[in-house]
DNA sequence: TGTACAATCCCCTATTTATGGGATTTTAAT
DNA sequence: ATTAAAATCCCATAAATAGGGGATTGTACA
């Protein structure tokens, strides 16, 4: 059962999007991340996703507590921790629940995110895009390089029902590709890629 | 034929050290780095290394001029770029070849890199499962989730040229299925797992 | 100047996937 | 007892991939 957790981060500099999503990452290879480079560009989306986490920058308020409390507001329900990376913004990290420092050590970024997560376990039933237990079987084999036919011999099952699982698979994820059920697997732990990297490398 | 190169990076937060790697590695798989967080780690180590270039944050020389000049002189023979994370050491980065500023864009920032960058060409020097640039380009497409027919028309080539090129990565890294060519895309940092998520779920 | 290799293009065939239909049996929950 | 879902199996067709040939052009290097 691995932890889960969707994270937005708002942060002006690629630079540290990418630094802070990739130390989060190497440690739980489960998380994802939606990146945005101020606030408007969260709330012209409609994306209704809820976040586990939010990370930000003061900055990108701009100054503007009228910008600020209508983020909070609308943000209610989340962890909000500020991100703050020089001096001049100590006096606006108020309202946060935690803080992150430009200059702390990875370990103490991931203690303070741990903290402050909303933890969400992966043995949901959200809607009806979970996958059956046969359905990881065949989406874990076929991660790892398996064809639809070794998978048929490996599980003992024939050849039609891989597909069918397949198929169930694509639907319930909205996938088509192989290469996007093995990010799947990959992003959600069904598989290890240095396994997999052994195996079929 | 790839372009390798070594870079040192010398800044104290480990959110810039990684977001600034994994900025240029999204680009250039095949580039290798050596993170320090101060001067004084660089000068006892035994690494013998020949960087290709230098990123430093002027901040890590504290003020100290008789460290940069030591720094600098040095490494007389290497390209050293400041790496400006707030305005107070705009006055810190003269005698840099050039500067990246923290909230440069992904796009600037590679091209900055690039311009100073002591290039190394080197053929093969990794027994022959180095991957050619446009073999790379291919890959990263395919490990995204489009179809050889998608990736012809995405590099205007025809669908015989991206089989032959899958044909040429597949013996180069001894694989057969598409699910391995994923792995190892992820595995090298050849596509990043969080954006191929949002563009193929 | 000859060799090596990257990049492009083409043909061929066998196998595999993708996707649309169906179906039955078992298990678990209401 | 009814319902729902999981798991299994089958048919059929269009599209894509895997892998085997082969070829040309241009660039870089020795």
């Amino acid at each position: 059962m691995n932890k889960i957790a969707h994270i937005l981060i708002i942060e002006p500099s690629c630079i540290i999007r990418e630094g802070l999503s990739t130390i989060i990452s190497q440690k739980n290879p489960a998380f994802t991340f939606v990146k945005k480079t101020s606030v408007k560009d969260v709330f012209k989306k409609e994306d209704t996703a809820v976040f586990n986490l939010i990370i930000v920058n003061p900055l990108v308020f701009n100054c503007s507590k009228k910008m600020k409390n209508r983020f909070f507001s609308y943000f209610k329900e989340v962890n909000i921790l500020g991100l703050i990376s020089s001096l001049y913004d100590r006096n606006f990290h108020n309202g946060f629940t935690g803080c992150l420092f430009l200059n702390d050590s990875s370990t103490s970024i991931l203690i303070e995110i741990e903290k402050h997560l909303t933890i969400k376990l992966e043995k949901n039933r959200v809607s009806d895009n979970t996958l059956s237990d046969r359905e990881l079987d065949v989406l874990r084999l076929l991660a790892q390089g398996n064809s639809q036919k070794e998978i048929a011999e490996e599980l003992f099952i024939s050849i039609h029902t891989v597909v069918t699982h397949r198929k169930n698979i694509s639907h319930k994820l909205g996938v088509k590709s192989t290469a996007a059920l093995v990010i799947y697997a990959v992003a959600n732990n069904i598989i290890d890629i240095n396994d997999s990297l052994k195996s079929s490398l």
